[in-house]
DNA sequence: ACCTAGAATGTTATAATGTAACAATTAAAA
DNA sequence: TTTTAATTGTTACATTATAACATTCTAGGT
């Protein structure tokens, strides 16, 4: 995300932020700010890394905190594989992620596919199972990285 | 798994890896039986003090290298979101799995679900993405914990 | 049976990821 | 303005995982 888009993107999650009472302080910005900038996830230790270039040497409860008020927000979402964060480009309606991981480049592409919901959903009803925080993430090579 | 059904596997088990040429030393099959009798997946370090309970003590590496043996060879799963392991009940043939965790008991299901299959494999037609391992990890309530 | 190459294991140390507990500060509400 | 709750700072530590190198074991060739 280039910085227009990065200016853009703050501004839409600063009214949503608003609009639910939920406080977006400097150090959460910076986080989530670091984290849309990049092009591939980051780690939190990546994400403490980053903020002592730009500032004071915060110790990880910092940015641990940061991240989960943004996890809440649906601002983020963590890859679970990779142990890494990466940002939402729809925080407007809150919605786990499908993820594309590419295991060459490091790319991560959030999918929204309709059909494999769908399944989920069947699955959910077939063995009676609430779901509640559905993680997918599926590894593999990209189309570029195929060439 | 009981005492019995355990046994059975472990048979089947040793055929397989003898047809692989895969080596099923005391270890790993230590290893394996503890995941395959505990109710609940187990963590790296679980199976390291259950290890000392039934021998001396090995170090991190021990449990870790006969962890990668066993998943290399299709016996057991990891849950990324747990950091733990689960056995394979269908080593027979290799393939990923889906899984229904609790998060009340902590039970963990290993379903095969052929529409989700089909869902995964549109994803990949649609990306042009070559999946190589799908991390499918569903959380929630099972039909026992919402009673 | 003996040798040897590769596999498996042992051992030490340390890296990487994540959290508990309590103190200090700041912001919002009364 | 006071006071309450949320946020941040700080220290220490817990948990998960691996690198590097030494040693032992095992299968296969002679």
């Amino acid at each position: 995300m280039n910085q227009k888009e990065l200016s853009q993107h703050l501004r839409q999650v600063k009214t949503l932020c608003a609009s639910q009472g939920a406080r977006l302080t400097p150090q959460r910005e910076q986080v989530l700010s670091l984290i849309m900038r990049s092009k591939k996830p980051l780690t939190a230790y990546e994400l403490l890394e980053g903020m002592r270039q730009e500032d004071k040497t915060p110790a990880p409860p910092t940015v641990y905190r940061a991240l989960e008020f943004l996890q809440e927000q649906g601002l983020i979402h963590k890859l679970e594989s990779l142990h890494a964060f990466v940002g939402c480009n729809h925080p407007e309606h809150p919605h786990a992620g499908q993820f594309l991981i590419c295991t060459d480049c490091g790319e991560v592409n959030e999918v929204c596919n309709h059909e494999l919901d769908e399944s989920l959903n069947a699955v959910e009803k077939n063995q009676g199972f609430s779901l509640q925080r559905p993680v997918i993430e599926l590894l593999g090579r990209c189309a570029s990285c195929q060439k």
